[in-house]
RNA sequence: GCCCGAGUAGCUCAGACGGCCAGAGCAGGCGCCUUGUAAGCGUCAGGUCGUGGGUUCGAUUCCCACCUCGGGCUCCA
């Protein structure tokens, strides 16, 4: 009998015999990995396990369940257990894709006559999934021709359009298309792999439905879509489903409430909020950290305008490529205005108000902008995605050989803020030209070259994405992941080679000639509001010290502690902290508990003791016990160094 | 913009086959209590039940429209 040869992930081989499949060389390494498999990778190419391996050998790795192929596929084999599930739910009902994407997947249905999935479908079809599980359906797959599969799926119109849209001369595959099958009650078209039965599924949950236009076009068919989450254990699942749970509890909207820091008044519209005097304390910390720092990096104040007349945006370009991001105009004297979008038109015109010599560059003027930009109402996300912003905007303009050192030197402070701010883990995105885009091909090369050496001399990780820069430059996106592992965009520097000649600026050289100087647009925060929502969620509200709107409150044990209480709480703000003390009116343990509530750094206690002795109860925010007999001065410098020192935890 | 869902006190929520003064906890005011580390007691106040129409003897409840908020709107079989 022949045999081939098959080559593991380690590099080790073994011996199958011929026809063997992926899942038998799964077998054949033992029952643990057999039962844990759910497709293979042979030569590079993801397979069903039920595939024959190729008879002259070849390289399997064997895919798991608790992988991310291996989830990827069990969501997808999912999803089509939902299809059939709503199929026969509701019969007619047309069906359109059914992706997995991260933590779940979703399929996409036209029901008949119109009809639209409501929350409380989504149990009778999460039933029928379950059943559809426990038959223990066996996924085959079934190779086609065009004309196989146009002829299968001759009553859904949306999996015609697919298999037209298949370029006939693409791929090994050369036009075919395949379909997987669960016995005679549901047939599919798919790419796969699949797991091998519904029986391998069963750790899911439905958790939403939407509305979701076909091919994502709103001028195309408006579907109905059902989200759900698989995982390959109920464990798993358990996790993820609390970790949703996590993230809703620091939801900076409903913690923006709780903790009264913000708010958007529907009486001045969607998507613009105002701060509360808790939240402008914070945010005051963040300017003034921001201005600070800017200051000691060589930058200079500037402050513009909310209006500008159209032709500003005209020269700028942005009226041109950016008009959908921007509000509407207003008409005056006989001109017609817009809210600024950007700062960088406006910083253009600091530029350009005297001559410029290279001895004057780089020149970094820096702003706290407020910007507005029109953002459809569906997509507006509290601070996250709001109509009006402040950005901590900033304008560098240098000749080009100061380019490379300029961008390493950004980088290096993006990321010290970063970290001050308390983000770690930090990855980089090099967004490169887009379809639409102004400018000489050419320099977006040399730009977009410049970023790239400068992510490699900061050592920051990055990944490119293709066609992602912004219509007038390439970026560097830096993003972060935050204490529940989500990834957010934050900063954002970009090389511009075109509003130099739109506004014709210059600069003498040292030939005594005029030359271009090059820009940088850079944002730090991004977005002060957003970096602000991103904080409250990183950190559940439960701020460092140095920014919290009260580092410490002072409680009497009882009233007549009071003075003592609001000595102790003077003494602090002489210090330059701030604390407040709350009268001894109610029990300590109450009052200490609405402190904690209010996720306050620190607690302080003073009763009889702390009077005759001047010292006080530290009752420190996630710290197992309370500190007894701390002299006033020790704490007043413990605390002075946790906010000079911008330290983390407290 | 479009699909789904939700709007009852400052916050979190209950309630009603259409019918009597629409309820609770927290927060707030006042009083009592005098408290050593996450909820002391009492009392008072607080709501045009999102807005506007319609059906009805009667609507916060049923119907329609609108407003606001939340989730979603290619991660391409």
């Amino acid at each position: 009998m022949s045999t081939l040869t098959v080559t593991l992930p380690d590099g080790s081989t073994r011996e199958m015999p011929a026809g063997s499949t992926a899942g038998d060389v799964a077998a054949s390494i033992g029952r643990g990995l057999a039962k844990a498999a759910v497709a293979a990778e042979v030569n590079g190419a993801e397979v069903d396990l039920s595939s024959p391996l190729p008879p002259e050998g070849c390289e399997v790795a064997i895919i798991t369940a608790n992988s991310p192929k291996g989830r990827h596929i069990l969501r997808h084999s999912t999803a089509h257990v939902l299809a059939q599930a709503v199929l026969q739910l509701w019969p007619g009902a047309k069906f359109a894709i059914g992706p997995p994407i991260e933590n779940g997947f979703y399929y996409d249905f036209d029901l008949p006559g119109g009809a639209s999935f409501s929350d409380d479908d989504l149990d009778r079809i999460e039933a029928r999934m379950r059943e559809i599980v426990g038959e223990d359906q066996p996924f085959e797959r079934e190779e086609l021709t065009r004309d196989e599969g146009l002829a299968m799926f001759a009553d859904q119109p949306y999996k015609i359009e697919i298999i037209a849209g298949v370029d006939p001369d693409e791929g090994a595959a050369g036009g075919s298309v395949s379909a997987y099958r669960n016995t005679g009650r549901f047939v599919d078209l798919c790419r796969g792999p699949h797991v091998p039965s519904t029986s391998r599924l069963g750790s899911f949950k439905l958790t939403r439905v939407a509305g979701a236009y076909w091919r994502g076009d709103e001028h195309k068919a408006q579907l109905q879509r059902i989200y759900g989450t698989a995982w390959e254990s109920d464990k798993a699942l358990a996790e993820h489903l609390k970790q949703v749970e996590e993230a809703e509890k620091r939801d900076h909207r409903r913690l923006g409430v709780e903790l009264d820091l913000f708010h958007f008044p529907s009486e001045i519209g969607g998507g613009l909020a105002v701060f509360h005097p808790k939240g402008g304390l914070i945010r005051k910390a963040m300017e003034d950290y921001s201005r600070t720092e800017h200051e000691a990096g060589g930058y200079e104040f500037v402050y513009t305008p909310h209006l500008a007349k159209s032709t500003l945006f005209e020269t700028s370009g942005h009226l041109q490529w950016y008009a959908e991001g921007m509000y509407p105009p207003m008409e005056m004297e006989g001109a017609t205005y817009y809210p600024k979008p950007m700062n960088c038109p406006m910083h253009m015109l600091i530029y350009r108000s005297q001559q410029r010599s290279y001895r004057d560059l780089p020149l970094r003027l820096f702003e706290l902008g407020t910007v507005y930009r029109f953002e459809r109402s569906g997509v507006l996300h509290g601070l996250l995605r709001a109509r009006g912003f402040t950005q901590d905007d900033s304008h560098i303009f240098c000749t080009p050989d100061q380019l490379e050192s300029e961008l390493a030197s950004l980088l290096a402070f993006v990321i010290r803020l970063l970290r001050t701010f308390g983000f770690e883990d930090f990855e980089a995105e090099l967004a490169t030209r887009p379809e639409k885009y102004v400018g000489d091909p050419a320099e977006w090369d040399i730009a977009t070259e410049a970023l790239r050496l400068a992510l490699e001399s900061a050592e920051v990780p990055y990944v490119v994405a293709e066609g992602e820069g912004a219509f007038y430059a390439p970026k560097i996106d830096v993003h972060i992941r935050d204490a529940i592992g989500r990834r957010w965009q934050m900063s954002t520097l970009q090389v511009d080679f075109q509003l130099a000649p739109r506004f014709d600026l210059e600069f003498t050289g040292a030939d005594n000639a005029r030359h271009r100087p090059y820009i940088i647009h850079r944002a730090l925060f991004g977005s002060v509001e957003r970096f602000f929502g991103v904080l409250v969620e990183h950190h559940a509200g439960a701020f460092p010290a140095w920014l919290a709107p009260v580092q410490a409150r002072v409680l009497g044990v009882r009233n007549d502690h009071d003075d003592t209480a609001a000595a102790v709480a003077a003494r602090l703000k002489a210090e330059g902290l701030r604390a407040d003390w709350v009268q001894g009116d109610e029990p300590l343990g109450a009052r200490i508990r609405r402190a904690k509530l209010d996720k306050l750094p620190y607690v302080l206690v003073v009763g009889d003791d702390d009077v005759a002795a001047g010292t006080v109860g530290v009752n420190a925010r996630g710290a197992d016990r309370p500190e007894r007999g701390v002299p006033v001065d020790d704490f007043v410098a413990r605390l002075r160094a946790e906010v000079d020192t911008h330290a983390a935890v407290g």
